[in-house]
DNA sequence: CTAGAACCTGACGTTGACGTGAGGTGCAAG
DNA sequence: CTTGCACCTCACGTCAACGTCAGGTTCTAG
């Protein structure tokens, strides 16, 4: 598969994918003209990248973890630096919780005053 | 309360604070001098500020929500951002509980790889 | 065989929320 | 009065994940 389906197939661009290789996230084969050529399964790899992306973590972090992510295997400074990360995302998820009830009440008390107006 | 003591209070830094003003996210009085003079009310508002930058709202849209947040009261548009942001908001803890989960199943299968092997 | 779509490698631009340094001023203590 | 810390205003630097443009090459349909 080349780039340009591989990006349509994701819905990330082809710039992103170059990216991606260039950070080493993402290998391709070159054909006999130099143009990158993937396998079927760089669909799955280029969606997890895109979801710890989504997570917050840095291509830095992503680069450590993709190992163990993809194959179960991991020493045990990517276990803690995993764990870590895991944390950080729930720590993450109390702190949107928290703002999106804030915005919730204010949306209350809008539309109560809207109504009351009314 | 001067800038140095509001930086400190609120924890966030001196150039922090400078640049919501130039923002207009956050106003001060001035002394004789020229230097900034906060209100106590000063503090509460950075603590919002620092809320809605880490729910992920960019500056522009603080600036616009800010008043209806503070006061409870907003325009129709206003409501419809509030809303829009809020669910902006939800879509992104759904994302990060996917990846929180992803992530806690890569612990489990490590650390069940690693506990067999012991 | 040729048009043109898709691809290639640099390499500079973008965005947001500040960090950081330069060069100068305000202010309370001794 | 002067030491010295806190403060002031520019104004350029940073970082990540790409966007975008330039100038050239490869591949495929007709």
């Amino acid at each position: 598969m080349r780039i340009g389906q591989l990006a349509r197939r994701s819905g990330v661009s082809v710039r992103a994918l170059r990216y991606y290789e260039e950070q080493r996230l993402l290998e391709s084969a070159r054909t006999p003209g130099g143009q990158r050529d993937y396998p079927d399964e760089a669909l799955e790899r280029v969606q997890l990248i895109q979801d710890l992306f989504a997570a917050g973590l840095s291509s830095r972090t992503v680069v450590e973890l993709l190992p163990c992510v993809s194959t179960g295997v991991a020493t045990p400074a990517m276990l803690d630096q995993l764990i870590v990360e895991r944390d950080r995302i729930a720590a993450r998820i109390e702190d949107l919780t928290r703002a999106k009830t804030k915005l919730g009440r204010v949306i209350e008390n809008v539309t109560a005053a809207n109504v009351a107006q009314d």
